[in-house]
DNA sequence: GCCAACGTTGGC
DNA sequence: GCCAACGTTGGC
């Protein structure tokens, strides 16, 4: 089987939750070289984590911050493994509903690889996104029409909100070229596409409203299975980081709802 | 099982 | 801080 690609957000920005700081940055998953990232706490990115495998490739992904993008590389080094933040009543990330004989919540380790040369910044993915056919502007035309194509169907561009996505080889092999490349500082990214999503809805009630397939989780939540992924998703889970230390240390990840 | 209100995510 | 997107809850 072939190696699987993945892109996972963490919160490089500090934000504290009952008291943790769930920062995690692409300098600080530098410097502990390999984490858990737990905190997930929406079944479809719990789904996908599920069905990581040793070996598979992570893009790691700056979110809820001043300028969100893809700061590094990652490999999957440890397969789902139960969360153990969701039982600890002063973490975080502490869910109610989950028991140590069925858990609920699970998560991956991740080995950090490298940092991207060139940080692959979300407005520059959206930009693109936006391009009105698949010709790559000149700055980035090593992008080919392939690339541009890959790159509007990601996830992350049509549906920003999952913490954890499942990157098609096309498109990992698009964004490595950015961040291996650069080169377009040219392009305007400021405002530009900006609208593309946001303004568009005005019906925004009734698009909440409607919207509901979403399913949730499927149906049954937990404890379905894992592959089903693509779904639901919420997003939120974020993740977060740690390294080790277990309980000890708080540091970590995102987001996770409240819920209750 | 539908659907409106609500709460959260997360870009800007 | 604003607010669109969208999952979730809960009344019916």
């Amino acid at each position: 089987m072939a190696v699987n690609y993945w892109l996972m957000k963490a919160e490089p920005d500090s934000r504290i939750i009952k008291g943790m700081d769930v920062k995690f940055s692409v300098d600080d998953f530098e410097c502990l070289k390999t984490t858990a990232w737990e905190g997930v706490r929406n079944h479809e990115a719990k789904n996908l984590m599920k069905s990581m495998k040793v070996g598979d490739q992570v893009l790691f992904y700056h979110s809820n911050c001043k300028d969100p993008g893809i700061a590094g590389f990652a490999e999957v080094c440890k397969e789902a493994y139960p969360d153990y933040t969701a039982w600890d009543t002063s973490h975080p990330y502490y869910d109610p509903k989950t028991d140590k004989d069925n858990p609920r919540w699970y998560m991956v380790d991740l080995a950090f690889k490298s940092r991207a040369k060139h940080f692959v910044p979300l407005s520059l993915l959206r930009h693109i996104a936006a391009l009105p056919s698949n010709t790559p502007p000149s700055s980035i035309e090593y992008l080919g029409e392939d690339g541009v194509q890959s790159i509007k169907t990601m996830a992350l561009v049509t549906r920003g909100r999952l913490s954890v996505q499942k990157v098609e080889q096309n498109t990992w092999d698009a964004l490595q070229l950015l961040a291996e490349r650069g080169g377009w500082e040219d392009l305007d990214l400021k405002g530009k596409e900006k609208g593309g999503k946001r303004g568009t809805a005005k019906n925004a009630k009734a698009g909440a409203g409607s919207k509901k397939g979403n399913a949730a989780n499927e149906s049954g939540e937990e404890e379905v299975s894992e592959e089903q992924g693509e779904k639901s998703a919420a997003g939120r889970g974020r993740k977060r980081k740690t390294a080790d230390e277990d309980e000890a240390t708080p540091r970590r990840s995102t987001r996770t709802r409240a819920k209750k």
